[in-house]
DNA sequence: GTGGTAACTTACCCGCAAGTCATATACCTG
DNA sequence: CAGGTATATGACTTGCGGGTAAGTTACCAC
C-alpha cells in the first residue's frame, strides 16, 4: 500500500534501532534542551514513526534518561581513565580535555545533555542525572583539589567554586567546538595547550592587586 | 464580589506593574528557561491574572524579549563601564566580575537569560538576543584580546575560543553563586581574587608539556 | 500452509498552556 | 451624575505535542 511507505517491512533489529534513535535524540536534546525538543521531530529525523519511539523508550522522559545514561557513561569512563593516570595539576586538566575531544569528536553536542536546565525533575530522571553528574563532578573536584593544593588553596568553598568554573570551561569549549565544526579534536588539543601555556607562563604579568 | 478577589481595583500604575512582572518573569525564565516557563505561573507569582500580562507584553515571547532587554542593558552598561576604565589583562577580568556581582546581587539568575538554549528562534526575539549578546561578546572579545596579546597570542581563533571560555567562566560563577545564596557579592570578589592569585602565580608549577 | 512474534504504521485521544473575549470596578473630568 | 479611560479578571477557545489503540506486513518455526 503506497500510503504506508515503510509499513510492515521487517526492518531493523531492536538494538540497532535503539542506537539510531538515541543518536538522533541526543542531538535534539543537546541542541534544544529537554523542554524544547519534541518527540515527533525526533522520530521524523530518525526516519521512523512516533509510536516506535514510545515502544522502545516508553516516554519522552525515558528517552531522555536513556540518552543521558549513555552519555554519562561514555564521558564518565573517559574522565575516570585520565584520572587514574598519574598526571596532576593543569596537565591533568589538559589531558582530560584531550580525552573529551577524542570521545566526542562525532557527537559534540552530547556534553550538553549533562547540563540541561530544562530537564524534568521527576525522580526517575533526576536519579539518572544525579548518578552521572555526581560521578563527573567528583572526579572534577578531585582534580581541582589537587591543582589548588599545589597552589596553596585549601578552603572548601574555594575548591567548590573552582570546580564549578572548571566544568564551565569544559562546557564553553564544547560549545565553541560545536560552533566550529571544521576544527578537529587534534586542533582543539593544540589550541588549548597553546592557550594554557600562554596564560600560565606569561600572563602573570597582569596579575591583579 | 467575593468571586473576583482583586477585580476592578484601580490598582497599580502601568510602569510599576511592568517592573513587577519583569522581576518575576526574569526569575522564572532564568530558572527554568523559556520553554520550561509558563505564563500562568508567572502571573500567579506576580499576584495578578494572565490576561494582564498579555495586556502589557502581548505574548510570551514579548515578555521574554522585555526581560532580556532589561537584563542585557543592565549587564552591558556595567561591563562597558569597566571596559572604559584603564585596567587591562587579568585585572580587567576580575574588575568586570566585581561589577557583575555588584549589579546582580539581588537578581543572580538574570545572567542566565542571555544564555537560554530553549529561547525561541523567531526573528523578533532573536534580534533582541543578538543585540545584547553581540555587545557583551564584543566587550569580552576586546578584553580577551588585550590579555592574550600581552601573552603573545594573536591567532583569531585562539582569541575566539578564549572569549567563549571567559564567558563560560562568568556563567559558571554565576551558577555557583545562585547555588550559594549566603555568599555576598563582596565574598565572591574576594574568592575570585584569591583563586586568580593562586592560579596565576603558583600554579605555573604544573604547566603542561 | 498456519500460527506466533517482532517491527512498524496510521489515526486517533486528550491535557495543558498560549492566547482572547466580554465584563467589571475604580478613578477622573466636566 | 454621565461618560471616558485605565486597571483588572473569570471564563473561554485553540493548537500543539505527549501518549495510545488497533491494525498491517514480514519473517520464522513447525
Amino acid at each position: 500500500m503506497a500510503a504506508r511507505p515503510n509499513a510492515g517491512t521487517k526492518g531493523v533489529p531492536r538494538a540497532e534501532r535503539e542506537r539510531q534513535i538515541l543518536d538522533v535524540a541526543s542531538v535534539a536534546f543537546g541542541t534544544h534542551g529537554f523542554a524544547g525538543t519534541n518527540v515527533a521531530d525526533v522520530a521524523r529525523a530518525a526516519g521512523i514513526s512516533k509510536p516506535l519511539v514510545y515502544a522502545y523508550f516508553g516516554s519522552k522522559e525515558g528517552l531522555y534518561a536513556a540518552c543521558l545514561d549513555r552519555a554519562g557513561e561514555l564521558l564518565g569512563d573517559e574522565i575516570e581513565r585520565v584520572a587514574r593516570g598519574d598526571v596532576v595539576g593543569l596537565e591533568r586538566g589538559v589531558r582530560t580535555l584531550e580525552g573529551m575531544f577524542a570521545v566526542l569528536e562525532d557527537q559534540r553536542h552530547v556534553w550538553r545533555l549533562l547540563h540541561d536546565r530544562s530537564a524534568p525533575t521527576s525522580p526517575e530522571v533526576a536519579s539518572v542525572v544525579a548518578a552521572h553528574t555526581e560521578r563527573i563532578h567528583a572526579l572534577a573536584h578531585e582534580g581541582v583539589s589537587e591543582l589548588l593544593a599545589l597552589a596553596g588553596v585549601q578552603d572548601a568553598l574555594d575548591v567548590s567554586a573552582m570546580t564549578a568554573t572548571w566544568l564551565g570551561i569544559v562546557d564553553s569549549l564544547m560549545d565553541w567546538w560545536v560552533a566550529h565544526p571544521e576544527q578537529s579534536a587534534a586542533d582543539m588539543v593544540e589550541r588549548v595547550t597553546r592557550l594554557v601555556a600562554a596564560l600560565f607562563t606569561d600572563a602573570a604579568a597582569g596579575t591583579p592587586r
